[in-house]
DNA sequence: AGCTGTGGTCCGTCGTCAGAT
DNA sequence: GATCTGACGACGGACCACAGC
C-alpha cells in the first residue's frame, strides 16, 4: 500500500509554493523533452537549503521500501525487474542523484580516486591525469587532484595527508620519484591502495610504467645508425625515475656500440635549462654531432642554442627528444622525438588502480608500455669531415 | 580553522589492533582493560573495516566532550585557549583526521570545489587548474576535476552533473564559451555557486578574466608600430571567448590607425591548424609582412609554413602570438607573445569561488587581469620594397 | 558571564534481521 | 522459496538547547 505519497518535497515550511510562474525573466516554459511531468521537484530558490531527493522520495514515488531502492542502487540482485524498473523510473522522474557523502560514510567506499600530480608545466603529467579522469568517471569514480610543488618525499607526503584527508579509495601518484624516495610511500599511504605511474618497476607494487630505457635504447640507435660518434647527452634532474632510466638506455646502446657520449650535460626538463646549458658548453668548444635530449622542452633549447651559434640542425648539429608534445613537429626543424603515449599510460594505471580498489589483496603485475620513435627532421647523418 | 597537519609520525598510531597473542583460544578474559571507560562506541565485533580514530576519541585524550572538539574543528570562539590547544594536541597524538563524508553529511559543505576544465593540451587550462588547486588546499578545499572532452552545451552539462553529484560546494568554469552558450550554465547550474573563467563578463555572473580585448591591441599595436601595413590574422575557434575577444581587439586597433587585416585565418589552437591554414594561404599567394596569431602554438606552425617557403622570420615575415609558454622563448625564433598570467587568473577564480560560497546572496563585481606584450625576436620592421 | 558538559536530533545511505506476501 | 517490507542501528560529525560551575 502506497504510504504518504503526494508531495514528497512539500516541506520547507513558508516558501513560495507554486506562485513562481510569472516572474518576468528567465521563464523558458518547454521543459525539455520529457512529456510526464509527474512530480515536479522544483527547488524553491529562495529557500537557504537545498534539500536534496532522497532515496525516500524514490521509494515513494516507485511505492516501494527504501531498502528495495537502495538494493537497486546496488545492483543487489534479489529485485524483481519490474520493480526495478519502477524504482529506475522514479529516480530519473525526480532527477535523482545519490548522496555522495551519505553513501561514503555508511558505505565502505566514496568512490573518489585521489591523484598526486607533479609538474604541472611539463606536458606528460596533464595529459596522464586527464586521461585517469576520463577512465575514472567511465567507471563511476570521481578523481580529486593535488599538485605536488616540490617533489620531494616531504612534498609528497603533505599531498597524500591532504588527499587521505578527502578519504579517497585509492591512490594514482604521478610523481615520479625513485625507488629509495618511493620505497618511502608505503610508509606513508599505509593501507590506501595506490599505484606508481612512471616509476621504476618494484615487486610488491603497482607500478605502469613506460620503458624509458627501451626508450633511451631507442634514441640512441637512431642516433647511432645515422653514423653520428660525438654525440652529447641532454639528461633530466636524476631524482626523476625517467631522467635515469633513459640516460641508462642510451648509455646502454651506445656502449654496445663502443661509444660514450662525448658530453653530458643535465637540465630540469624545461627549455630554458637545455638552453643555458647547451650554450654554456658550447661556448666552451664542446664539439658533437648530435645531441639526444630527455625531453622535448629541453630539446628545443638546445636547438635555440646550436643555432645561435652559426650552425644549423640538423646539418652540423642533430637533435633528438622525447615525448611529441603536439608543438614538436612544427618546430624549427620538426623535431624527431621518441613518443609516449601518456594517455594510454594514464587509463592503464586507473584500470590497476580499480583493480586493487574493488579486488583486494591481489598483487597485479606492474605493467609496461613501449614509446616509438618518430623520424622527423631534426636528425641526420653527421656532417662529412 | 585549526591546522590538522600533524607530523607526529610515531608508529603506528591509533590503538593498533591489540595484537592478538599466538594461541587464539580461551584466555581473554573478558576483563575491561580500557583505561578511559568513556564511551566504548561498540565496534564491529569481526574486526572488517579499519576503524578510524574519531572526535570521541580526541575528547577522551584530552579529557573533553565531544562538543569541545567540535567546537575547536569549527573555530568556535568560546574555547578557553587552555583548553583549545589540549584538544589540538591530542588530535595530533592520535593522528585525528576529521572524516570528510561525516562532516559533508552533517553540516552542509563538503569542503570541496570542483573544476570543469577543457583543453587538456592548452597551455592555459592546465596553470589554472593547478594554481586553482593551490590556493583551494591553502583554503582547506580539495578538488574535484572534471576534463570536458567536447566544448559543447551539452558536454558542459554532462560534467556539471558529475560534479554535482560528487556534491562539490561550487565550480569553476575553465570552459571559454560565448556569452550565448554561457548564459544557459545557469540552468544547468541551479543553485550550485560557480565562477566562470576567462569568459566575458556579465553582470550577475560571477567572471575573472584576463582583458583580452586589450591584448589584442596590444600585439597589434606592437605589429602596426613596427610599420607594417599588410597584416594576417590567424584566430582562434570562434566558440572561444578568448578567440573573439583577441580578434576584436586587434581589429580595432588596426581599425584605429586606418588598416584592415589583409587576410584572416582560423585556426583551432593547435600548431598543427597554424601550421596548416598558412601554409594554404601562402601556396594561394597571400602577401603580408605580419602574422597576429591567437596563441603560441599556432604562432609555431605559422612560423614553420612560413619559413618552409623559404622566407625568413622576422626578416620577411613578423610573428606574433598569445600565452608566452615557457618554450616560447626557445623557439626559432624567440616568440614575440602577449603573455597572460594563468597562474593568477586560477587563484582569483578560486577566491571569488570561495566567497560566493561562504558569503552567499552577494553580487561580486567581475575581475580582469591585463596581460603584458613580450617582445623576443620573431617580429621586426617590414622589409623595403 | 565566560567556558564546558549533557543529551539530543539530523544528515542520507547501507546492513541486518525478522516477517509478510 | 523467491521477493519484498519495516524497523533499527551504524557511520562521524554538526549544531542546538540547556544546564552547571
Amino acid at each position: 500500500m502506497p504510504n504518504l505519497n503526494s508531495a514528497a518535497t512539500g516541506t520547507i515550511p513558508s516558501a513560495t509554493a507554486t506562485d513562481t510562474d510569472t516572474t518576468p525573466s528567465s521563464n523558458n516554459g518547454a521543459s525539455d523533452k520529457d512529456p510526464s511531468p509527474a512530480k515536479e521537484p522544483l527547488r524553491a530558490k529562495v529557500g537557504l537549503r537545498p534539500k536534496a531527493t532522497t532515496i525516500l522520495d524514490v521509494a515513494a514515488r516507485a511505492s516501494v521500501s527504501h531498502q528495495t531502492v537502495s538494493r537497486v542502487l546496488n545492483d543487489h540482485p534479489a529485485v524483481a525487474p519490474a520493480t526495478r524498473s519502477r524504482v529506475l523510473a522514479a529516480m530519473r522522474d525526480l532527477d535523482y542523484r545519490p548522496n555522495a557523502a551519505a553513501r561514503h560514510l555508511a558505505g565502505r567506499r566514496g568512490h573518489t580516486v585521489g591523484v598526486l600530480v607533479y609538474g604541472v608545466s611539463y606536458f606528460g603529467p596533464t595529459q596522464m591525469l586527464a586521461s585517469v579522469e576520463q577512465a575514472a568517471r567511465a567507471r563511476g569514480y570521481s578523481v580529486t587532484v593535488i599538485f605536488v610543488h616540490n617533489l620531494t618525499v616531504q612534498g609528497i607526503e603533505e599531498g597524500v595527508r591532504a588527499l587521505r584527508a578527502g578519504r579517497v579509495d585509492g591512490i594514482i601518484m604521478i610523481t615520479p620519484l625513485h625507488q629509495v624516495e618511493a620505497s618511502r610511500h608505503h610508509e606513508i599511504l599505509d593501507d590506501v591502495p595506490y599505484v606508481l605511474v612512471d616509476a621504476e618497476p618494484m615487486p610488491d607494487r603497482a607500478v605502469v610504467a613506460i620503458d624509458q630505457f627501451a626508450g633511451g635504447r631507442a634514441a640512441a640507435q637512431h642516433i647511432a645508425l645515422l653514423g653520428h660518434r660525438r654525440i652529447a647527452v641532454l639528461r633530466g634532474p636524476d631524482e626523476w625515475y625517467d631522467a635515469t632510466s633513459r640516460y641508462q638506455g642510451t648509455i646502454s646502446l651506445l656502449a654496445q656500440r663502443r661509444l660514450l657520449p662525448v658530453l653530458t650535460l643535465s637540465g630540469d626538463w624545461t627549455a630554458a635549462s637545455g638552453y643555458q646549458v647547451t650554450c654554456d658548453a658550447l661556448a666552451q668548444g664542446a664539439a658533437f654531432t648530435a645531441l639526444i635530449a630527455a625531453n622535448d622542452q629541453m630539446a628545443v633549447g638546445a636547438m635555440r642554442a646550436i643555432q645561435e651559434t652559426g650552425k644549423v640542425v640538423p646539418t652540423d648539429v642533430s637533435v633528438i627528444g622525447f615525448d611529441d608534445l603536439p608543438e614538436s613537429a612544427y618546430f624549427n626543424p620538426p623535431l624527431t622525438t621518441v613518443r609516449q603515449d601518456f594517455r594510454a599510460l594514464g587509463a592503464a594505471s586507473l584500470e590497476r588502480l580499480i583493480d586493487l580498489i574493488e579486488t583486494p589483496q591481489q598483487n597485479p603485475p606492474s605493467s609496461v608500455l613501449v614509446p616509438t620513435l618518430m623520424v622527423r627532421s631534426s636528425t641526420a647523418a653527421p656532417p662529412k669531415e
